[in-house]
RNA sequence: UCCUCAGUAGCUCAGUUGGUUAGAGCAUCUGACUGUUAAUCAGAGGGUCGUUGGUUCGAGCCCAACCUGAGGAGCCA
C-alpha cells in the first residue's frame, strides 16, 4: 500500500481498497467531509468519515489546517460535487491545527491580508494555483531556451561595476557600518572591504551575457536580479527574477521575433500543462470582476486574454508611428493626457502605452527604434544618427513586458557614448573588449519574469506572484 | 519620492451634527441536526477604535505628527 497524491487519486476512474492520502484539511463539514488538499492539484478530495464509528476526541482534532494521514477505498461518489471520494477506514492527525488561532479560515479573505501571513498563503487555492503556474513558467522558460539551443548561463549575483545605469543598487560590504574605515579625505575606504573594492547587487545580467553570447553564441541568464529604486507601485519589486536571452549575429528584427516566439511558447506551455489552475483562476477572476462597473470589466477572460496572445502577432510599431498615432488620437487632442505628446522626442508616459495597447491595437504591441537620448549608451545606434534600435514590448494591464535592444558593437561609437554620459572606460574595459576583439552585431532582452506570472494568472499585484515579495519598508519572512 | 484613500472583534465592514453600556456578517466555542459542497438551526465568548500628542465638560468621530496598507504617478522589468 503506497502513498498516493491527491492529483493521482482523483484521475483513478477504478474504485481501490485500502489507498492512503496524506495531506491537509481545508474544510470539515457536518463532521462526516473532510475536504483534503496536498498541493498536487488545486482540487480536494472528499474523504468520508462514519461519524458513528470514530472517537469523538479525534473527530474534534479535524480542524482547517490540520496535517492529517488518510486510509480508506476509493469509491464513487453519492454526493453531486465529486465524481470520487474515500470511504475513510482509519485517521491519524499527523498534526493539530488550533482552529481559534490558525489564520486562514474557511472564508474569503483579502490578498492584503494573506500577504502578512504569506508562509501560510500557498494553504488557499488560489495561491497554491498562482504558484504551480510559476513553477510551470520557469520549467516552461528553460525548456524554450534549451530546445532552442540556447546555454543557461549564471551571471553573478555580487556585482563590482555600479555602471549599468539600470537603477539604484544595493551595497554589498562587511564593513562595520558604526566604524568604517576612512580614506584620507573622510570617505569610506572600500579598499580596506571584502571585495577591496565597492560593491552591489546585480541590477542585470546583461554585460555579463554579452561576453558569453560573443564566445557560445546564444545564452540566456534566470536569476534573482535586485533594485533598490524606492517604488510603490503593484508592477515593481526590490527583488525579482529577471530573463535576460543575448545572441551573437543576431540583429533587432531578429531579436523581436525571439521575444515573440518566447512569449507564445511558454504560455501555451501553461496552457495546456495547467488546465485547471487555470481554470480556477479565470473563474475567480470573473466573480471578482461580478462587483465592478461593467465599464471596468475586461472584455476578455483571462484564457482568453493567453490564447489571444498565443495566437495573434504582436503589433510591431516604430516609435516615430507611435508619436504620429499619440498625436493624433482623441484624449491627446482633447487634452485628455495628463502629458499631452506634442513633438517627436518626448518619452513616453504610461498613459500613452496604455492607450496603444489598451485601446488603439488591443494587442501586444511592440516598439522600436526609440530615441536615442532616453534610452540606455549600450543601445545600437541607428544610421539617422538619432534613433537607437531598441525595442520594448507593452502588454494590456502589465505595461511594459520586455525591455530589448541590438547592442552597439563599434567601439569607437561606443566609447564615444560613454564619455557623452561620464560612465569611466576603466570600469567597463572587459565590455569593451567584446568590441575591440571579434566584435559582431548581437541583441538581446530582459523579461521580468513576475509580470510574466502577472499576465498568465490575472494576479493584479505583483507582490501575488512571487512567494516572499521585498518592498521598500519590507523583508518579511 | 509625490498625489489620493484607508486603518474599529480573528477576518470583512457599519458606526448619524462630538454625548450614556461601540454593532453586523463570517470565523471560533457550546448544543441540535446529519450525504454535505460558502451545510443548516439555537446560544455564547471575543474590542487599549493604528500610535503619540492636542482641542473639548466629553473624542471611534475634530486637529497635528508619525507608522502601516492600498490605488495611481515617477523610475523601470
Amino acid at each position: 500500500m503506497t502513498t498516493k497524491t491527491v492529483a493521482e487519486l482523483l484521475s483513478q476512474d477504478v474504485t481501490l481498497q485500502d489507498v492512503t492520502v496524506k495531506g491537509w484539511v481545508r474544510t470539515f463539514r457536518a463532521n462526516r467531509f473532510i475536504a483534503l488538499n496536498d498541493g498536487s492539484t488545486i482540487n480536494n478530495i472528499q474523504c468520508v468519515v462514519d461519524f458513528e464509528n470514530f472517537d469523538e476526541a479525534l473527530l474534534k482534532r479535524i480542524t482547517t489546517g490540520a496535517a492529517v494521514h488518510i486510509t480508506g477505498e476509493l469509491v464513487e461518489s453519492q454526493g453531486k460535487g465529486q465524481s470520487v471520494e474515500i470511504q475513510v477506514k482509519a485517521l491519524e492527525v499527523l498534526g493539530d491545527s488550533d482552529a481559534e488561532t490558525y489564520p486562514i479560515q474557511p472564508k474569503k479573505h483579502t490578498f492584503e491580508f494573506l500577504r502578512e501571513n504569506a508562509h501560510l498563503r500557498t494553504r488557499t487555492s488560489t495561491f497554491s494555483a498562482v504558484m504551480r503556474l510559476r513553477s510551470s513558467l520557469s520549467f516552461a522558460i528553460h525548456k524554450y531556451f534549451n530546445e532552442n539551443g540556447f546555454y543557461y548561463m549564471h551571471t553573478p549575483i555580487i556585482t563590482g561595476s555600479d555602471a549599468e545605469g539600470a537603477g539604484e543598487m544595493f551595497r554589498v560590504s562587511t564593513l562595520d557600518p558604526k566604524n568604517p574605515p576612512l580614506t584620507e579625505d573622510g570617505d569610506v575606504n572600500y579598499k580596506e572591504d571584502f571585495f577591496g573594492k565597492e560593491t552591489n547587487l546585480t541590477v542585470s545580467g546583461q554585460l555579463e551575457a554579452e561576453t558569453f553570447a560573443m564566445s557560445l553564441g546564444k545564452v540566456y541568464t534566470f536569476g534573482p536580479t535586485f533594485r533598490a529604486e524606492n517604488s510603490n507601485t503593484s508592477r515593481h519589486l526590490a527583488e525579482f527574477w529577471m530573463i535576460e536571452p543575448e545572441v551573437a549575429f543576431m540583429d533587432l528584427a531578429g531579436n523581436m521575433d525571439l521575444a515573440e516566439d518566447f512569449m507564445k511558447s511558454v504560455l501555451s506551455y501553461v496552457l495546456e500543462n495547467n488546465k485547471e489552475d487555470l481554470e480556477f483562476l479565470d473563474k475567480r477572476l470573473q466573480d471578482a470582476e461580478k462587483s465592478l462597473p461593467q465599464a471596468e470589466r475586461s472584455p476578455m477572460n483571462l484564457i482568453d486574454k493567453i490564447k489571444f496572445v498565443v495566437e495573434n502577432n504582436f503589433k510591431r510599431v516604430s516609435y516615430t508611428e507611435a508619436i504620429d498615432i499619440l498625436r493624433n488620437c482623441k484624449p491627446n487632442k482633447k487634452k485628455k493626457f495628463k502629458y499631452i505628446i506634442e513633438e517627436w522626442g518626448a518619452d513616453l508616459q504610461s498613459e500613452h502605452e496604455r492607450y496603444l495597447v489598451e485601446k488603439h491595437f488591443k494587442c501586444p504591441v511592440i516598439l522600436f527604434d526609440y530615441p536615442a537620448n532616453i534610452k540606455a549608451f549600450y543601445m545600437r545606434l541607428n544610421e539617422d544618427g538619432k534613433t537607437v534600435r531598441a525595442m520594448d514590448i507593452l502588454f494590456p494591464g502589465i505595461g511594459e513586458m520586455v525591455g530589448g535592444s541590438q547592442r552597439e558593437e563599434r567601439l569607437d561609437v561606443l566609447k564615444e557614448k560613454m564619455k557623452a554620459l561620464d560612465i569611466p572606460e576603466e570600469e567597463l574595459w572587459w565590455y569593451l573588449d567584446l568590441r575591440k576583439y571579434g566584435t559582431a552585431v548581437h541583441s538581446g532582452f530582459g523579461l521580468g519574469f513576475e509580470r510574466l506570472v502577472m499576465f498568465a494568472t490575472g494576479m493584479g499585484n505583483i507582490r501575488d506572484v512571487i512567494p516572499y515579495p521585498r518592498t521598500p519598508q519590507n523583508a518579511e519572512f
